[in-house]
RNA sequence: GGCGACGUGGCCGAGUGGUUUAGGCAAGGGCCUGCAAAGCCCUGUACCUGGGUUCGAUUCCCAGCGUCGCCUCCA
């Protein structure tokens, strides 16, 4: 069973399932206003990797993953550049999607959008207006933190102590507050701003109040995950938590939040610091595995650099995985072998520890390659079994690159032939021309392979 | 100010109270090859500083230095 490291007990634990078979995750999705960011991969690959090796163990996976497709950033961006806000958020999950594509994310089973659950937040801050935990001000409905006696659980903090910090940060809306903590649930809307109807006054809901509603509504009381980025732990998820508990529910069981990503001085890469790299020009310049083997390699809680040089690192790394697919395939029948396949489970099952799984997917490639020098055929056949199979069940698929045509096949012919005859310039002009349209060229004791780079 | 994380070989990045101390990339040597490529074998003696605990610490404790995160924009 998966061990994981839980924000709110501040350990590893053992994921415990609401039923048996089935897990239950909420992640939360992008506020759409803008191009992916390389922050936004690295969420949706750890997820994504998580869910597959969920799933891969046998068990029955529910991923819900929201659009927040109504936000202030929404409308900012609308009125800045005169646009109906429907058309940036829909263009922006275009986008979004297509680049999750290609990072080989699977879709989530569940996509809701905050725009189609209003009426269900609105219901939810009348219970909490009649339950005197939200209170009506002028400008919107605001929740009282002190109503929920643990508020802080995820911040680590007792809200004493994270008011007295926070050096000079301005709080928002404090004039209109009970307590400087308590956070917007539902914001009146000002003229020509979208709007939906509420009985205390026409506005949009607050980025903590969508999620809440719509994982409780689609994962119902006290699901087993719930996970986001480090930066959603407070406070978002304290918010979302604290509505929940406010509500008498019971709300995540455990909580998942992975690293950030980081700039060249170590830096978290956030907007506000105007240091974010697009995703969308990654995936332009290198195979979008690069950037899953990148965050295999490093664990899931610890910051990572993406730069040119650890892709580039990844880039050959993956080189030889395929490398070693292609000169394999003729032998990928066979039967994971099972000790490593437990190996891997018993490595994924310690808090997600994926770097252990990569050594393990090295060596046993090193193990099988060397099987095949040495014409030990059943080991590479159960060996590569068991690295695809483990491969497989952490999103990366290898590439044997053998889907070139005829006339290139022919030249890989020609190339033997001329080295049969001992006609090297031949061959070596061949070979030349071959590598320089991009493609592999190998020798084997076969005859020469060529396939795609 | 409060809370938290981290400082590992040329680079990235795991991990551990003590024998073979991950893995990736890069580097050097070798095998294989007509030459390459791919592959295999070998090599590097790393754990911020100062104390403490211990037979023994990179790993535990304390202090210091440094870096980073959160404390209502954020994946």
């Amino acid at each position: 069973m998966l061990n994981l490291y839980d924000t709110a007990t501040q350990s590893v634990k053992t994921l415990a399932l609401r039923e048996p078979g089935k897990v239950g995750i909420y992640l939360c999705g992008p506020t759409v206003y803008g191009p992916p960011h390389l922050g936004h991969g690295r969420a949706t690959l750890v997820y994504d990797i998580l869910r597959r090796y969920l799933t891969w163990s046998g068990l029955e996976v529910r991923l819900v993953s929201n659009i927040t497709d109504i936000d202030d950033k929404i409308i900012d961006r609308a009125n800045r550049e005169n646009r109906a806000w429907e058309d940036i958020t829909h263009k922006c999950e275009n986008v979004w999607f297509e680049a999750m594509g290609k990072l080989g994310v699977l879709r989530p089973d569940e996509v809701p959008h905050a725009t189609d659950y209003v009426d269900q937040m609105v219901s939810m801050i009348s219970a909490l207006i009649e339950r005197d935990a939200a209170y009506v001000t002028d400008d919107g409905v605001y929740l009282n933190v002190k109503s929920v006696p643990d508020y802080g659980l995820l911040a680590h903090q007792s809200l004493d102590d994270m008011l007295s910090g926070g050096g000079d940060r301005e709080v928002l809306g404090a004039s209109n507050k009970k307590n400087p903590a308590d956070f917007a649930l539902w914001k009146f809307s000002k003229p020509g701003e979208p709007a939906w109807s509420a009985p205390w006054g026409d506005g949009r809901p607050g980025w903590h109040s969508e999620c809440v509603v719509m994982s409780l509504e689609l994962l119902g009381e006290g699901f087993d995950l719930h996970c986001g980025g480090a930066d959603l732990r407070f406070p978002h998820h304290e918010n979302e938590r604290a509505q929940a508990v406010a509500l008498g529910k019971t709300f995540a069981k455990h909580w998942m939040h992975n690293g950030f990503v980081v700039d060249l001085e170590g830096e978290k890469m956030s907007k506000s610091l105007g240091n974010v790299a697009n995703l969308l020009d990654l995936l332009e310049h290198y195979d979008a595995r690069a950037y899953r083997m990148l965050l295999l390699q490093t664990h899931y809680r610890s910051p990572v650099r993406v730069g040119q040089d650890n892709i580039d690192a990844c880039v050959t790394a993956l080189a030889g995985l395929d490398s070693f697919a292609a000169r394999t395939s003729a032998h990928s029948a066979g039967t994971p072998d099972s000790e490593v396949v437990q190996n891997f489970r018993t490595a994924m099952d310690n808090d997600l520890d994926t770097t252990a799984a990569m050594a393990l997917v090295f060596d046993s490639v090193r193990r099988a390659n060397a099987a095949m020098d040495a014409g030990d055929v059943a080991t590479v056949s159960s060996v590569r079994a068991a690295v695809i199979e483990i491969l497989g069940a952490l999103g990366l698929e290898l590439s044997i690159g053998d889907d070139i045509d005829a006339d290139i096949v022919a030249k890989g012919v020609a190339l033997d032939a001329a080295r049969a005859a001992r006609d090297f310039s031949a061959a070596d002009s061949i070979r030349n021309e071959l590598q320089a349209a991009g493609y592999v060229v190998e020798t084997t004791k076969d005859g020469t392979r060529v396939r795609r780079g």
